[in-house]
DNA sequence: CAGCATCCGAACCGATACTG
DNA sequence: CAGTATCGGTTCGGATGCTG
């Protein structure tokens, strides 16, 4: 989806912004990037269960796709949501977790998804 | 997007439920219908400005095609999110707000938005 | 166990055109 | 002014199969 650009909503003209609002406008890539599918479970799994495995998350999210999931962690983790500790055994094993910016969020969306939840 | 169907994440075996959490699945059609583009700055615009037209919402939005806010506003109304009320006049007016869910919505994404922003 | 490559169908968005 | 109808391009998700 498209990042950088205006809106529009914050340059307008015919809504005074007399108002104490921010712009909440295309909203910024952390909005697209939750967006997607198992990303906001993501999240809150990691946010309440702590460092999470591989798959952990496949079958807590009942992820249809590995690459699905593959594809949400790699873009949690571009937008410096999340965090990938890998550990040097056999057989492999590899936490992710939140990062401090993820724990910011993930707090943030709780009282959402809780309302959202009952509804 | 597919609705009731359990996403594993609350009938989890792996992740024991010990904290408090409640289920944060394919999370509800709420979560699915403010996804989509234009609708989360619908909600915070109505919020913050009140009823509005159809097309200062056009503008102030920087909507590209008529259609696609139409089709956003119906949905938004059949999620019981916003109301429409039209008045008898010449030329049409046509006034958009947030329902009293609509309100408790914008509310709880305020901190968010106001986050993510500044991101 | 962890994870990427690929292919295909579905959903979504944007543009244009046309009505009450 | 306030919309709906249609259509083409793009992006996203699901399934399968393969590697370190």
């Amino acid at each position: 989806m498209s990042e950088g650009e205006s809106c529009g909503c914050c340059s307008s003209s015919t809504i005074t912004p007399d108002t104490d609002r921010t712009c909440y406008c295309p909203v910024n890539g952390i909005i697209d990037t939750i967006s997607k599918k198992h990303a906001l479970p993501i999240v809150s799994v990691l946010g309440s269960n702590g460092p999470t495995r591989y798959n952990e998350l496949e079958e807590v999210l009942g992820v249809t796709s590995s690459s699905l999931l593959s594809t949400r962690l790699n873009e949690l983790m571009s937008e410096g949501l999340i965090e990938r500790q890998s550990f040097d055994e056999i057989p492999p094993r590899v936490e992710y977790s939140l990062t401090s910016d993820g724990k910011e969020l993930e707090e943030r969306l709780r009282p959402l998804l809780e309302w959202a939840d009952e509804a």
